[in-house]
DNA sequence: ATTATCTATAGATCTATAGATAATGC
DNA sequence: ATTATCTATAGATCTATAGATAATGC
């Protein structure tokens, strides 16, 4: 639960000086993690959380200076796992002699599965950044940063684009695949409805529509070019 | 204020037997728009809305039958507008020879002005429909109902379609234009970057990707096809 | 001796209602 | 006479704290 430096001293947590201290800690941000997801974070009240967690009410604010504290460590530590996920999914060794193609086929099957396997952090993310200009700032931060990178994955690859300005080809199609990946992400919270139901048709179209886009030979995959 | 289905007797409106009651009514819809809207629904308190309609708590509830009530009014009131507006602009005589590109063009453009001239529904959709899974079903039936008379529009062009399979691929190029839309006119609210910065680029850019997926010709717009 | 936890509760909201007062329209 | 509005407040939360009790580790 490293501070950095979005994290104001308004949103101090307690260090801990016990073995205890931790378990508590995590414990409760693990029932805030359920709780703001399932409810929401107003609906949720601290000693949901506390119930939860199998402590007291008086345990949070030992560990938490409010209410809102408890949200921003909660946040703190989704985004580290989060920031430590891409960043290795992007690492531009793994992706060394790897096509235009097969990057963003990893892109969109990759986030699909770290998306789906995390359902609280798209709730509790977009909850959060409606009440909080901070947490939304932040969260636009991660994104950003994960954007970048594969624009510089892409970008070193601009010999492969036939379009006349890769750059900005590769801008918009990012911002398109990442569009049609959120709206897929949170189609239940959001309320939109997605027409293309089976991820592997999604990925498939998605990459042939990106590919053309592009002006780039798709992946060669017989079956998706039907 | 006609009731329709998805309003049970839970959320009744008083009917209102003098022009004043009207008159407040709708005052204090606005109220509760803006309020909603500007810190969300938990944090606008009954005495917020009465406040900024210029009347009473009392008289929010000689109205509305609680809190709830008065949300599902509100929502009531901009499915209508919304309704309203949508249904003229997909009316196929509308589109008579006109070509998908047309359409298309039609539809990102008049999406982008509506979405941008209200952005109060954008916030209070999203939140309401994050507490209320009523609502957020609400909400899914009316874009759903737009999806479905643009798919029989562009349908009823299948001939220019060169893509295999033509129902697949409108079914696709609608979920990817409303994606890339939804998140364009939310993405100061849902904490998303946005990097082709003009409107003008942006609905180029797209038309071109769905022209281009689709296999049809893209409009005669020669500035657009540098 | 220090740190962590619990119990009990003060204080601040906020929703919703009861009862009194004012405005409308037959 | 009926409908609409206002004032004042009961009752239900919920946050945060104070003070007492229990566990840890030097």
């Amino acid at each position: 639960m490293a501070r950095s430096p979005w994290i104001s001293d308004l949103h101090w947590v307690r260090p801990g000086r016990q073995s205890r201290s931790r378990q508590t800690q995590e414990a409760l941000l693990d029932a805030a993690e359920e709780l703001f997801s399932e409810k929401g974070v107003d609906a949720a009240s601290v000693a949901d959380v506390a119930a939860r967690a199998g402590c007291s009410v008086g345990a949070v604010y030992h560990h938490f200076r409010d209410k809102k504290a408890l949200l921003y460590a909660l946040f703190e530590r989704m985004s580290e796992e989060f920031e430590a996920t891409t960043k290795e999914a992007v690492d531009p060794k793994r992706w060394e002699g790897a096509s235009i193609a097969d990057i963003l086929k990893g892109y969109l099957e990759f986030s699909l599965e770290v998306g789906r396997g995390r359902p609280s952090f798209q709730r509790a993310s977009l909850e959060a950044s409606l009440r909080d200009p901070a947490l939304q700032e932040h969260l636009v931060e991660l994104s950003t940063r994960l954007q970048d990178r594969l624009t510089e994955l892409l970008g070193a690859r601009r010999d492969e684009i036939g379009h006349a300005d890769a750059d900005a080809a590769i801008a918009f199609v990012l911002d398109q695949l990442a569009a049609m990946l959120r709206i897929r992400l949170d189609s239940l919270l959001i309320g939109s409805r997605v027409r293309i139901e089976s991820d592997e048709q999604f990925v498939r179209e998605a990459l042939r529509s990106a590919c053309t886009y592009l002006q780039i030979a798709p992946p060669l995959d017989p079956e998706g070019l039907g």
